[in-house]
DNA sequence: TTGAAAGCGCTAACAT
DNA sequence: ATGTTAGCGCTTTCAA
């Protein structure tokens, strides 16, 4: 059933070459004389001959693969990253080894490590702060961050989390909202950003911000939130949520605890996710360009792996989708 | 920057071993004496050695990583997918290799046969027909395949195409509609399976389907092929759609149609994103259990690595979830 | 329990 | 333009 695949020295064998010249056909690395070419190309067709990457690797020492690893495959800003990043990687004939973390702290570690015995380079989605993630250097592995780490020696792009929540917020004021709370996700590295972008904005205006707390960044998480906030002591005419799936769980929740939307409540995500959109009312959400982000993470590795001085970090503009969540209030 | 990684030699030397005792040591293959144990352990520590799993998959012919292909990441149903088979395969110290083919049929083939060099085996959805999969044979590696393909030498894990339109038009049918519509997706390999389910069906009471076509499995097909089948001469009073991204979007451009939904017209999807449930109306859609298509095609996968027996074909019940979308007309 | 030695399939000098 | 040869870092007989 299994026969094994023909190697190097099966094509030389039956070309009458040495396994050197397959080499160089193989790689293309120069010309040949007519007869030689022919005896190559008629072997290699006859045996079926495809050169083992394995064996290529451990000499040249790259294996064309990076590592990505997400939080959560499931969570479209990840799966928009995962496409724009396999992307730019086919373009330049590399293939992705993904790792989904489902959100585990203490796998991420031990799982990185061991992806990057295995890729070029890798692009990381991390929980664990700037202040952790030194041994990220000892990897000797290019390695892409996604998240805005300006301080960190290690490549990032982000987007600027205060900035997000601010413009948020300020379009919440601009709309004469008075109470606005912020249902956030706490394990997030940049909730506390997010927070207080929207709350300097508010200050402004003097206005305060209520933070709740979703323990987890999905839609089930913001159904189950709804009601604290909705139908605790200080009902908010607003809420900015940690990002688009609690938005939508919130939404789904609140129209079901009995609230009109937006008229009782107006509802803010962050991300953009393509479902933001054919919700009902659509969504207002803060553009992050997740699958650029992934576009960009992998342009920089491959620039990285190419010899090209590390490029710090960059960042997107976040850029305020308006839609039919928000709604002015007199 | 990069110096390179001690090699299993440097542990030898540093520990007065042999370097197949290093390699037995990492492999937990035997038991040693103490003293020999106590420096490998402190020489590894010490010189922060890891064994190269390159170079030991060039021995073992084991790379314990699995190649996962899809049609698109984007779309939440190999979004799933992915999921879960990533879930299974960390349970079993396995890695994806994912490669997104973007739904780009003139690569799947050659991205295919380069990825299946890398891996141990592969999980792959793929449009061509079952009649051109036999090269996947000569791959000389498992494979499983994500569809319904009983009568190939691959194994497979799908779905009851037929059975999931039929139960479907049952449902409208049951509801008191008379005209449904087909809202299709025409290169999908199953798409004709769809037809069939719906118009059997439709035909046992007396009723016919008339068939359109999206263009694309996207949400934004269903927007743009919304007009032309609820603006054209016969408005169906029910759509099924191909799956729940036409559905949604199909849904979205109908209301600003000034459709009244689900009066004017009850819609369903096939698949049961998670997003279907966040729209409104809540889409009716059929449940293929897409996580866990992912989860059994991995657990299929690793048995056959592990040596059991191909377990020919299976197909997960499709379960029909009532929500919103669709209502009773009379 | 430990070690010596022969490769896995390939590339990269270095010849010729 | 083609061939010879020495490994890449590791596992795996086989012997001690």
């Amino acid at each position: 059933m299994k026969k094994s695949s023909p190697t190097i020295r099966d094509v030389a064998a039956a070309a009458g070459v040495s396994v050197a010249t397959v080499s160089k056909y193989m790689n293309g690395a120069q010309r040949f004389s007519a007869p030689v070419e022919a005896r190559l190309k008629a072997a290699i067709e006859a045996l079926g001959y495809r050169s083992n990457p394995l064996a290529r690797s451990m000499i040249t020492g790259k294996t064309r693969t990076i590592g990505l690893t997400v939080l959560d495959i499931s969570n479209p800003h990840f799966t928009n990253i995962v496409k724009g990043a396999n992307r730019v990687a086919l373009q330049h004939d590399y293939t992705l080894l993904l790792v989904d973390t489902e959100e585990n702290q203490a796998r991420e570690r031990p799982l990185i490590e061991a992806l990057a015995l295995r890729v070029d380079g890798l692009i990381v989605s991390s929980r664990m702060p700037d202040e952790a993630s030194d041994w990220m250097l000892e990897l000797n592995k290019p390695v892409v961050l996604l998240r805005r780490s300006p301080h960190l020696q290690i490549p990032s792009v982000g987007i600027d989390n205060h900035l997000a929540t601010y413009m948020l917020a300020r379009h919440l004021v601009n709309q004469g909202h008075r109470r606005v709370a912020y249902l956030g996700f706490g394990q997030a590295r940049v909730n506390d950003e997010r927070i207080r972008g929207a709350r300097e904005c508010l200050a402004e205006a003097d206005l305060t911000l209520d933070v709740y707390d979703a323990h987890a960044p999905t839609a089930q998480a913001g159904e189950r939130a709804c009601s604290s906030v909705m139908l605790g002591p200080s009902r908010p005419d607003a809420v900015i949520c940690y990002n688009d799936l609690i938005a939508l769980g919130f939404m789904k929740e609140a129209a079901s605890l009995g609230f009109g939307l937006p008229q009782d409540v107006s509802v803010t995500g962050i991300d953009n996710v393509p479902y933001g959109e054919y919700a009902s009312p659509a969504l207002t959400t803060v553009d992050i360009q997740s699958e650029k982000m992934g576009e960009l993470a992998m342009q920089k590795l491959i620039e990285a792996l190419a010899g090209k001085r590390e490029s710090g970090y960059a960042t997107f503009e976040p850029r305020l989708i308006v839609r039919e969540s928000t709604i002015r209030r007199d």
